[in-house]
RNA sequence: GGGAGCUUAGCUCAGCUGGUUCAGAGCAUCUGCCUUACAAGCAGAGGGUCGGGGGUUCGAACCCCUCAGCUCCCACCA
């Protein structure tokens, strides 16, 4: 065995292994009644993505339980795919073609997507390659990508179905508009400045109807936007402005009137307590407009130059910045203006130009979210699907309350194209059909005419990217395709698709908390809308993978490690646990390379394990009665073992079940048990000793291998030989045998007693060679299986003693009496200060439970056991003392 | 502004229905060891008034009130 490398080294054995199981199919998976299924889908990375620390944490996770599922013989599928990310990509493929010279305008939409196509196919899904460098399991026979050919017919076919059920709507709404990029903007990609801008705040007069010298004052930060005022608000418990409410105000230079309204939004306490209202312009003047159904008069044009609609010339066609400041001089010099001051304020730049966003009145698609999220919300009421941790519970329940309508639409051209069809300028003019002839044909029927191709032009919008990963549980098992999707009914038809059959729901969702809405939420909704089930059994949210000091990882601050770095370091099963020791699930991950370093070390452990084991000489003729009871005492730990590892899986604490399969090898087996059966150094081990050990140790491979798929598999070769198809991959997951308890009862008593006597060596400078006697009052009887044992680990003579040989240094394993001679080694005195130092500590013990069972209150109201385990300890505190104050006069005498 | 959550050892976290599996784990630290599977190791040890204060209870890390600090999500300041 001296020929195996005295450390681990995982880059010679990994991609051996990956190659083999991709080669035998180990990952693949399909409908087998006799089988339970298991399947996960994964969350589609974006196809533009490359694997970061978030990516490992949650695949890792994934891995583990598909793998341990596929042991537990489930028909185990993890579906793997990608993820189109309509806005990611397209910035991409637009800055290739800069750097190329080429400007998106200058293209037709079908030139700049057969260059997204290209870009596509040339670095799209590296991060799927990546993934196999970690291990994972996934079917890549089932690889998906939202934009696949079956998967963009999906998203049409959805989208027409809801808008036939009356789901999905054309509606005016505000939204964040990028100026420069003539797009409009979600959420998400409309940046804030985490300490503000600065701006100015102009307080501008606005003339009272019917007066000469009356003014209200209103305070801005836009004055560009006050020709597009159709009201002033107060609010209506303040007093200063009461008598105003109804009245009229004149909006400057264009002289137009406007109402004074009252209305709750408005702050008494803000500025002049008057607000401008804009509905064209500002979110919340626009549903102030709506509530008092105000005139809209939007004057900003789609790259932020005014229009017509400003009434003055002078401004139309010039950039809002250019008027804002031309504006306020205006307003100066007329004395409108009748303060300015500084003002730090959050301002909106889009993520991609950095121009400040303008919220713009706009046509939308939307999905009309009340209804149809109904039962979603109910399903993770009623646990119906369980949430991990149950915390976000409450937070998904308030985002489902307050659910908003959907914005569906973006003004981008990578993506799933809008399937709605104009044929007119009115506003309802105009069909959703899944294909131009339907188009055609349906809006022949509807407006009466007869329409021809040409005359319709098709949406240029495309989808949000998440109104078609909503799809991903069902559209990546084809649900949508013609034989499986019923128009009429507008259900998936399961019985049509055998793998969705079989699959769905899924069993678990691993992914991250950001998007339990823009994802999860909405994946159970359409679950439920298509299929009538929910689609998948449970949710496990990891945390944010941040740096040690807290810090979210991000390229700027260069905090990021490279994965496939790490990788090459400490190897991917180091890398895997070293990410999982301080994962609780929920919590953030605070990533610290030195994980990887424990991971890569605990490989190691195995690794020498192994070597320990292959390299006994095994003699036939051997005794093997001595090692009996260390392996009957192993065996009961690993069942019991097993139990704990189940809970903590079966409660998704994947951190605890990493711990205790990490414990139950290095502390367990290799600490406690190898140590028992180790024959002395150069002599053979018996055959059956040698086997059991073995199998023993095939054991805590299988149970290792979710965790550490490369070194378990290659152990497991190692170990034996294997028929060439034969992999722990799809191994048996081992089943718990009954547990012994008397066995493992002692073993605390004896690892006690032999950690102690360790200790005594330790602090006397006595070494771990000299043998020594330890006296008990029943030398080895005490011990029904571990007497020998205790004597072989702790390098002592378990030895009956009348009381005059009970001299030295006197310690309590569990309730044993033990004594080490020390004749000469040691000082009587500090002996004795120690023993009295002792009974010091158990004489207040005990006073503590003589004061609770004296006390009536506590006899009267305490429960039976309770007060039958204070009577116990009571007793025990006694006999302590009685032995330490026997210890204490030996050493007097 | 609305909502949710957190605070236990130097660090990261367990701790379930209030009671001996209640004060735990891993890492880090300290002390011995190059002992023949492993120094990426072995053997041992020391660390905590459970954020502060108050209350309920025979009994509180756990329940209630209060103060302080931290984190996240949503909305957003004219």
């Amino acid at each position: 065995f001296m020929s195996l490398s005295i450390k681990y080294n995982p880059s010679e054995v990994e991609d051996k292994w990956y190659a083999r199981w991709l080669a035998e199919g180990v990952f693949h998976a399909k409908p087998n009644p006799s089988k339970e299924p298991y399947c996960i889908v994964i969350p589609p990375p974006n196809v533009t993505g490359v694997l970061h620390m978030g990516h490992m944490l949650n695949n890792t996770i994934q891995d583990i339980l598909i793998r341990k599922a596929r042991m537990e013989g489930k028909e185990a599928c993890w579906v793997p795919g990608t993820d189109h990310a309509s806005i990611a990509t397209e910035a991409r493929v637009v800055a290739m073609l800069r750097e190329r010279g080429i400007k998106k305008s200058d293209l037709t939409r079908d030139e700049f997507l057969a260059y997204a196509w290209e870009w596509k196919e040339k670095y799209g899904g590296i991060i799927l390659e990546q993934l196999k460098k970690l291990g994972a399991s996934c079917d890549w026979d089932r690889t998906s990508f939202t934009m696949d050919e079956g998967y963009y017919k999906a998203v049409i076919r959805v989208f027409v179905d809801l808008h036939k059920k009356g789901y999905i709507y054309r509606g005016l709404r505000m939204i964040n508009w990028d100026c420069e990029a003539k797009t409009a903007l979600s959420n998400e990609e409309v940046l804030y400045k985490e300490d503000g801008e600065k701006s100015i705040l102009y307080s501008v007069r606005y003339k009272i109807k019917g007066t000469t010298d009356e003014w209200v004052i209103i305070a801005t930060q836009r004055p560009e936007t006050i020709m597009g005022d159709t009201a002033i608000a107060v609010n209506p418990t303040d007093a200063r402005y009461k008598h105003l409410v109804g009245k009229k105000a004149m909006v400057p230079f264009i002289e137009r009137e406007i109402p004074i309204i009252a209305d709750d939004y408005v702050d008494k306490a803000f500025g002049s307590g008057c607000l401008k209202v804009t509905p064209a312009h500002d979110v919340n003047d626009y549903e102030i407009g709506l509530r008092h159904k105000l005139a809209v008069i939007d004057t900003i044009n789609d790259d932020g130059t005014l229009n017509e609609k400003c009434e003055l010339p002078r401004y139309i066609g010039k950039d809002r910045f250019v008027v804002r400041k031309a504006f306020v001089k205006e307003l100066r010099e007329a004395g409108h203006l009748v303060k300015e001051e500084e003002f730090v304020t959050r301002i909106g730049r889009s993520e991609r130009t950095n121009t400040v966003v303008e919220p713009k009145l706009s046509l939308q698609w939307f999905v009309k979210m009340k209804d149809i999220s109904y039962r979603a919300l109910q399903a993770v009421e009623t646990d119906e699907i369980r949430l991990h941790p149950s915390k976000f519970k409450n937070t998904y329940r308030h985002w489902m309350e307050n659910v908003r309508d959907w914005c569906i639409s973006r003004q981008l051209w990578w993506g799933h194209r809008i399937p709605a069809y104009y044929y007119g300028s009115g506003e309802n003019d105009f069909v959703v059909a899944e294909s131009l002839a339907d188009a055609v044909r349906d809006a022949c029927s509807k407006s009466g005419r007869n329409l021809l191709a040409t005359d319709l032009r098709q949406d240029p919008d495309v989808l949000d990217t998440w109104a078609s990963s909503w799809l991903w549980p069902t559209a990546v098992f084809d649900g949508y395709a013609n034989d499986a999707f019923d128009q009429k009914t507008g259900k998936i038809i399961r019985a049509n698709r055998p793998d969705l059959d079989y699959f769905y729901p899924t069993q678990v969702l691993v992914t991250a908390p950001e998007i339990l809405f823009f994802w999860v939420a909405r994946m159970i909704i359409a679950g439920y809308e298509y299929m009538d089930e929910k689609p998948f059994e449970d949710v496990y949210l990891t945390g944010i993978v941040r740096d040690k000091q807290g810090r979210k990882m991000s390229k700027s601050l260069g905090n990021s490690p490279d994965p496939l770095e790490l990788i090459n370091s400490y190897g991917a099963d180091g890398v895997r646990t070293g990410m999982l020791f301080s994962s609780p699930a929920g919590n953030d991950l605070l990533f610290d390379e030195k994980l990887c370093e424990q991971g890569r070390n605990f490989a190691n452990k195995v690794w020498n394990a192994f070597r320990l084991i292959k390299g006994w000489e095994i003699v036939e003729q051997l005794p093997s009665e001595e090692n009996k009871n260390a392996i009957t005492w192993f065996e009961s730990r690993l069942s019991q073992a097993l139990t704990e590892l189940n809970d903590h899986f079966s409660k998704f604490r994947m951190s605890d079940a990493l711990m205790t399969v990490y414990k139950l090898i290095w502390d367990d087996f290799c600490s406690w048990y190898l140590e028992m059966v180790k024959p002395e150094y150069g002599k053979p081990i018996d055959r059956k000793t040698f086997e059991q050990t073995a199998a023993l140790f095939e054991q805590l491979l299988k149970v290792l291998h979710p965790f550490m798929p490369f070194i378990s598999e290659e152990l497991w070769h190692e170990l034996r030989d294997r028929k060439e198809n034969e992999f722990i991959a799809q191994a048996a997951w081992p089943m718990g045998r009954p547990i012994q308890s008397d066995i493992l009862n002692e073993s605390i008593v004896a690892f006690d007693l032999i950690a102690q006597v360790r200790n005594v060596r330790n602090t006397k400078g006595l070494s771990p060679k000299e043998h020594l006697m330890l006296y008990t009052p029943e030398g080895k009887g005490h011990f029904q299986f571990f007497a020998n044992l205790i004597g072989k680990l702790a390098n002592i003579e378990l030895t009956a003693s009348g009381n005059e040989l009970r001299q030295g240094h006197t310690f309590l394993a569990g309730k044993l009496e033990c004594t080490i001679p020390l004749k000469g080694k040691v000082d009587p005195a500090t002996a004795r200060i120690e023993i009295m130092r002792e009974i010091d500590y158990h004489k207040g013990f005990l006073s503590s439970v003589e004061k609770k069972l004296t006390n009536e209150k506590f006899m009267a109201g305490a429960p039976p056991g309770v007060i039958e385990i204070e009577l116990k300890k009571k007793a025990d505190a006694e006999s302590k003392i009685r032995m330490l104050e026997e210890n204490l006069a030996r050493l007097i005498s």
